[in-house]
DNA sequence: CTGAAAGCGCTTACAG
DNA sequence: CTGAAAGCGCTTACAG
């Protein structure tokens, strides 16, 4: 038997496709008139009444991908370029809860590979998204213009990195880096590091800065910094054990994020046998879940992710409803998380 | 100046959209000559190289909406219930880069909250989505046979929990079970607990009825269970504190997964000040980063789930390229990870 | 292999 | 407010 000939057995009972005509036919009104009531055309309340009826009993579902061919698809592509970090799970969770909340849906798009993130986002374009989030990067400004052609808003979520025409949503991490400085050197603490980021991050670079330059401010002159890599536990590891190896040993940490200090406070207990925090203090940015455990006890700077996912969606909502409005930037400031991984306890050096 | 104008104003250096028409008047072709050079279409090498040729002059991109108006729409759906647990970063990192390596792209559904889990599959099949992909977690029946309904296959992933007419990749949850408790027993342990997830989920059910057999059949009699309830650090935690505040503490405890076992592992560190594994032995299934990590050093089942991924997408795909196919059953064994939490030094009890 | 034409399911000016 | 008609950008039988 030919599979024609199965889809017609088939469509005996369910496989007739329901679309606009049946629910019209039904319903005893034009396509027109059902399409309106579906949308946020204006028809009168019987109208509406008559044709949701009609498709309810009908079982009809509109079809996005038709719709999409003239208006809105309802596709929000995300872009995510770091799957190492754990916080971009509750981030990822975040984004897709608010996105279907607006009815929409998030195309997930995979560009951990850097080479490749021109090439996936060429890729999500065909589907016509009506705007697209990125997280934690920045997006060169080729893409940003690509974007703009086709009239896709842009917001990048986390990151300091700017482009021209794109929103942002971030923290002043210049901020961030004072008030790790601030805290270790009123916590004791006199020969601190940080280990920094993957090299091109400009949020990692701009928590150094502010840290390196709140230590000068105040006097500090033994302080170093250590290149980490990737925003990773085994980035944080190995940083931290060649910062360790070396005479010059530091007596407390700024991570340029916690899952590398994570990894950093386990190479200094587990592999170097120091007391966290009397020997070593170790302080983060970001409060993923980890921090809060009793196993890492970690401080650190707590970014507002909830607020700024919410921030960030409403922003790119808005301009899928007005293209015309501007690109926004917005500036959250964070909060210090004190944990156990500063205490030092008050003592002479 | 009016929206119109400046759109005018755009048009004339980007803004003319470029589709089929174009490419094939440049090319000097028909349209369904454009369709077939870009799809599998037949047609003469000449034919295809003059096509590709204007489409990369014009910056031509296929609209895939468009496309999917007939066709596929080279979408998959991937159904995500269970945020909590970090494993799933990687598992959608694996998800999502596969299937974009086959020209598709992921929508990511967020169906946290169970109540809306039919409602959330019925807004994304909306786009029409190519095929399904439901992680850590049963599709209801109902659920399963309205993408039936619509050719729509399904595989579910990392679950036991079978459905009609759905495909399923998952592990011998039964062994895995029956690993742990024998594992325990070698190390000398004798009065081992179990620590479920939630109570619907089969895949806990199997481990535990794996374990407690097991435990049997050997002649232990001094075990427990505990109820756990989400697969989640602060569920393990909690569930530990209830378990060793008994007059009947385990010397041992098996968890449902590798994060709950972390948890728990802290609060028999922290909260009770056992010693891991000398007073308390601990292990748990997955072998997530964190389990390998020095803080932990736990114990556990490794689940192949690079190996599961990929079994899981190759056999979608191959679903929807031969819809005929019926559903499978890819069944992994795992295997034991021994790590510190386990290792009790010979010594009577 | 190639082209003209119909159609996928919806939306949107345009009249009434 | 409502309907008839054209159109969104592509694919797919159907002829040649």
């Amino acid at each position: 038997m030919s599979t024609k000939a199965l889809q017609g057995i088939k469509g005996n009972r369910t496989l007739k496709k329901i679309t606009v005509v049946e629910v019209a036919a039904l319903a005893g009104v034009s396509v027109s008139a059902v399409s309106r009531a579906f949308s946020n055309g204006s028809c009168s309340k019987v109208m509406r009444e008559k044709v949701l009826c009609a498709a309810k009993e009908l079982g009809y579902k509109p079809n996005r991908l038709a719709r999409g061919l003239k208006g809105k698809s309802s596709l929000i592509g995300v872009l995510v370029t770091d799957f190492e970090n754990p916080l971009y799970l509750p981030i990822l969770q975040q984004f897709s809860a608010q996105i279907q909340q607006q009815n929409c849906h998030t195309i997930l798009v995979n560009a951990c590979d850097h080479q490749s993130l021109s090439e996936a986002l060429a890729l999500v374009m065909e589907y016509h998204i009506d705007g697209l989030i990125v997280t934690a990067s920045a997006l060169p400004q080729v893409l940003v213009d690509a974007c703009k052609g086709q009239n896709i808003p842009v917001v990048c979520f986390a990151t300091n990195s700017k482009s021209e025409g794109a929103s942002a949503v971030y923290c002043d991490n210049f901020a961030n880096g004072k008030m790790a400085a601030q805290h270790l050197l009123e916590m004791g603490y006199t020969r601190p590091a940080f280990v920094s980021g993957p090299v091109a991050a400009l949020t990692s670079l701009e928590r150094q800065r502010g840290f390196i330059n709140t230590l000068v401010e105040n006097g500090c002159q033994d302080w170093q910094i250590k290149e980490g890599g990737n925003h990773s536990y085994a980035a944080g590891f190995e940083a931290t054990c060649e910062l360790l190896a070396q005479p010059t040993q530091p007596d407390s940490i700024f991570y340029s994020d916690d899952i590398m200090a994570c990894g950093g406070m386990d190479a200094a207990r587990h592999k170097f046998g120091l007391n966290v925090p009397d020997e070593i203090g170790i302080i983060g940015v970001d409060d993923i879940a980890l921090a809060s455990s009793p196993a890492y006890q970690l401080t650190t700077i707590k970014q507002p992710f909830e607020q700024m996912v919410s921030a960030c969606v409403q922003t790119l909502f808005q301009q899928i409803s007005k293209p015309e409005s501007g690109a926004e930037q917005l500036i959250f400031t964070c909060q210090l998380q004190q944990r156990a991984s500063t205490q030092k306890p008050l003592s002479p050096i």
